[in-house]
DNA sequence: GATAACGGCTAAATGGTTTTAGGTGTCCTA
DNA sequence: TAGGACACCTAAAACCATTTAGCCGTTATC
């Protein structure tokens, strides 16, 4: 009836209650029992005690002691972006099983709010960090390393910090996507990608200058200003696109510009690809459904997530062992999946 | 050169550098300089040597002794599922500017799963609990309100449990749809659904039926059975709609079930709306793109948002006051956005 | 002149665990 | 019978901060 709150069980209310010191309980919980030559009979008692009233170590508490936390902090530039939320729910799913939380947070990019992001898992002592960086951060990310925390990087890195990362060769795939437009014989072929320096962003330019530059043919790019007014971001679109009738074929460099983008075309009048054919950075549900079908250069998501994980637990298992753990470069290939907004051929509805 | 790690830094370090005691530190850090009396200098030169090598508090050590972490547990249904991930990244942003971190997870809706990860955030000790509460879990979230932590549900609630939670009138949304689908002149509607029981789901079941009893118009609705095997999912609804040619409107009753029906009316080659009109519960990019525009029933993100964590914050400010801290139920509305997928009339482009 | 009030600070308890360096008692061996 | 070996357990330090009670010297009060 009244407010009181019921205290939660102790190590030491199981030490006194099984008059023995809260020492053997900790042993035994930890699994340390033999090793500390608890004898069977002790530990039984203990796991059954420990069994009947439920208790947890205080984790708090267990942390500060070992210093370990069993958290990987995984910073993202916008858990809402699909590729994002879809690598990160992979991560998490494999991460959980082998005894790790994630704690998951968005940067938008934003280069102070990734700094005070990082700050934040430093001080809750993450034990590793999975990191999408954003620009200028490489001051905090040296700072995590000087600390000997194990950090992966993905999607893209930071030139000159020797960090583990798994990245996707962009190039290589709007290499791929601008000589499949070019096989299906579009001849004015645009870029639109962002304004932003990333690595992974000027990769995904690379290649589709590399391509147009082997047969010599001009260029067209567009670096749209990135801001949260999206209103501003699809006005920019379509002034590009109405800018440049010429343009038989557009490749954006990824998923959000390609929505705009699509809306832009829609908007205009125009249609894919009789008027304007497209292709996608980045898969997303929408272009699979969309009509027609939009071609994609679709990143390996299972396997970059794979890989991060990987790579990370492996270093938090060989903690504090050698002295400099060989630092792990992984480049994955993208696939060019072709579907309708990038062929020539009449549309038919496939079965 | 060697793998010598720096020490972080201390209070105790601060404190014996300035020739001051711990607790001197320590309550100037926490801007009890003033109410403890400690002089101006004295607060000043601390907060200058802190300042000058960066010192940042444990928050570890902080937590244990202050029982409190500023960290809010989110527990989701699928951070890839873009209505979570767009509510998680409004309230993640409420949360971070009134000093609360957010911890998120995906449940799948996996009653373990869901209890693994509540018992996770409590030996954590977050602050507070945001849960979109799957099946079978009435003990553990009696457990935590029984500690007494501020706790908020989202989007479906467990009836008989007093808690807080902010739902949407999900019948309201259907019935609307089924309203206007009728008002359009399609006469046999189906509603598609999971075989859930969460209330969410019938409470949107709820409003096509009653709209449809109104009408004494006949019924035809499909439980489809959740599961991670995608192909089945689409086999499912596949064979669902191909069974029902009569039917000439279809709802479903989440997007995802949406996505898939989309691609079923696509492989079946029925034309939306002439052969088949649609409506979805839940907007996403995908129908607001789509050729047609799919007619979907918008929950008020923002709103849900600003309501869990407003209510949440209010919660953790009135902490330890009265006794019982009285239970919100906040029912708020959706919004038919009505595009070409429902409409009778000719689908013109529009500007 | 004794008492109170206050200003300015600190010692020490506290939070809940892990882990190391022994302490006891029993038995075996030379 | 002294010495070691062993089995079984425990006291106490450590992790790093917050916070309470109180110390000491000065000044105001009656």
């Amino acid at each position: 009836m009244s407010g009181k709150v019921k205290k939660r069980t102790l190590i030491n209310d199981i030490a006194s209650h099984l008059q023995v010191s809260i020492a053997t309980v900790s042993l035994v919980l930890n699994g340390k029992a033999k090793q500390s030559r608890i004898s069977d009979a002790v530990a039984q008692r203990v796991l059954a005690y420990v069994e009947e009233v439920g208790y947890k170590p205080n984790q708090l508490a267990k942390s500060l002691r070992t210093g370990k936390t069993h958290v990987i902090g995984l910073v993202v530039e916008d858990i809402s972006n699909p590729f994002f939320a879809t690598v990160a729910w992979l991560i998490e799913k494999q991460a959980f099983e082998r005894g790790y939380r994630i704690i998951y947070c968005s940067t938008d990019n934003n280069t102070e709010k990734t700094k005070e992001l990082i700050s934040m898992f430093r001080e809750r002592h993450v034990d590793g960090y999975i990191i999408v960086p954003s620009e200028g951060i490489e001051e905090d990310v040296e700072a995590i390393l000087r600390e000997q925390t194990p950090t992966v990087l993905f999607d893209r890195y930071l030139p000159g910090l020797p960090t583990n990362h798994i990245v996707v060769d962009g190039a290589e795939g709007t290499y791929a996507a601008t000589q499949h437009l070019l096989e299906q014989g579009f001849a004015n072929i645009a870029f639109v990608t962002t304004d932003s320096a990333q690595t992974q962003m000027e990769e995904r330019l690379r290649g589709y200058a590399r391509a147009l530059e082997e047969h010599q043919l001009p260029q067209t790019v567009k670096r749209v200003e990135v801001t949260k007014d999206s209103d501003k971001l699809l006005a920019d679109i379509l002034a590009f696109i109405d800018k440049n009738r010429a343009c038989d074929a557009i490749i954006f460099s990824t998923n959000y510009l390609s929505i705009y983008g699509l809306e832009a075309i829609a908007k205009l009048g125009l249609r894919i690809p009789t008027d304007l054919a497209v292709v996608s950075y980045d898969d997303h549900d929408l272009f699979r459904l969309y009509t027609p079908a939009i071609t994609v250069i679709a990143q390996p998501v299972e396997s970059i997530a794979k890989n991060v994980i990987d790579i990370l637990l492996e270093e938090l298992k060989h903690r504090a062992d050698k002295p400099a753990p060989p630092m792990q470069h992984v480049v994955l290939t993208p696939t060019l999946v072709v579907r309708q907004s990038s062929v020539r051929s009449r549309e038919e509805v496939a079965t």
